[in-house]
DNA sequence: GTCAAATATTTTGTATACAAGAATTGTGTT
DNA sequence: AACACAATTCTTGTATACAAAATATTTGAC
């Protein structure tokens, strides 16, 4: 018998949330979920209350637990958050980042390149998220490179979307080397606007955010 | 039977952290409290999990909980990322404040400034929070409002050491008004660098902080 | 037929029971 | 006496049982 399923059992509802197996507002019934993981409702619960936390769920006292997918409002502000947040952390990299992570950033931007010449957009988030990690952690606050992470993390879904904007990859990569470039020099100022911006116009789309938004309500 | 002693405990629980009543290190037995609160395990280990989203408590699989005072490091990381999350709330709110906001500002000031003269720290403490808050709320962001609410609430213990120090309210006075003054212009960068400026100060003050780190750890 | 109150059912929150892993103690060997 | 290993004891993680609240259903009055 494995140990701790309760995380794992987290994992795998997350993952249906964010699947769309578990719609908006759903209800997630107890017993229901328990059986069908083969467990009690004990480990369940603690995995529910775990996603809570996450946002993903929202935990009515003696009524249960609803998926919670953020609408339009929310979802703006967590794309805001993160394109501060993103931006603190770049503005503290610039002091503080290693040849080595600088290096790392530079390689990243090349596999990027190279994604967009295959026009493989996959391979493209891949490279891109390596990126952004890495001014996470060289932030040298691993606070803020966790809730960026977070933050990151809880996005993605809506995220995938606006790469397949037309040029979005090619805009995008031009503004990660002018991020690199203003690490590089060690322009605090430049590189934190950079990245804010970089996050922000992604809230330029709300459009297309609405429409990837309206159909996982569904 | 009242509902949901879950949080309650919580509560309590944070509460004893606080105090010192349980020191860093110290395992937190179930039975034991269970006892303690006249609940069963069910509920209290509810609680701990809560309490280990919020960090204060580490949950080690199969080996128990365990109560997690942040380190010097982490104690650093934490102050910085707030002065940086403080920071941004000042930017956003210089945008988006509504004219109550900025008389109820002036207001907490106005009280700040009897409490200094009353020389009753308490009552400074008091209306210094409502200051923040009041920012907080106004940045229009209730993610970062409620991320900044947290790591205010969770840095609380090592901050009210700091107003004890000779000067510092009346330091921290006239930041206070600096920043009103600010948002008041809609100076965005300028609100962003004093709020930065006014949270991070306390780091200044390290060896104060290790003392009351020390003492809590004791 | 509609609405309301009462009853039945479902579902959450909590207590207890049990199982498996960790810690501890005791014993035997060198 | 020191170490290693085994058995015991504790403690956590999970399952089941029970209680109270919320929801659904039935019944009765108008």
């Amino acid at each position: 018998m494995e140990q701790r399923r309760a995380d794992t059992i987290a994992e795998e509802l997350e993952e249906r949330i964010f699947d769309g197996t578990f719609a908006n507002g759903d209800r997630l019934d107890e017993v229901r979920l328990a059986d069908q993981f083969g467990v009690s409702r004990t480990p369940l619960r603690e995995a529910l209350q775990r996603l809570s936390r996450s946002g993903l769920v929202e935990l009515i006292p003696r009524r249960g637990a609803f998926v919670r997918q953020p609408g339009p409002v929310e979802l703006l502000e967590l794309f805001e958050a993160m394109a501060e947040i993103e931006g603190v952390c770049g503005r503290l990299a610039s002091k503080r980042i290693t040849d080595a992570a600088l290096a790392d950033l530079h390689d990243a931007n090349r596999r990027c390149m190279a994604a967009i010449e295959a026009q493989d957009p996959d391979a493209y988030y891949r490279e891109n998220e390596r990126f952004h990690m890495i001014i996470y952690q060289q932030s040298g606050n691993s606070f803020l490179a966790g809730e960026a992470q977070a933050l990151h993390r809880r996005l993605k879904p809506f995220r995938r979307h606006q790469l397949r904007l037309r040029g979005r990859m090619a805009q995008s990569m031009r503004e990660h080397e002018a991020i690199v470039e203003a690490l590089e020099q060690g322009q605090a100022d430049v590189a934190m606007q950079a990245l804010r911006a970089h996050v922000a116009i992604q809230v330029e789309h709300v459009h297309s955010l609405m429409a990837s938004l309206k159909s996982a309500a569904e």
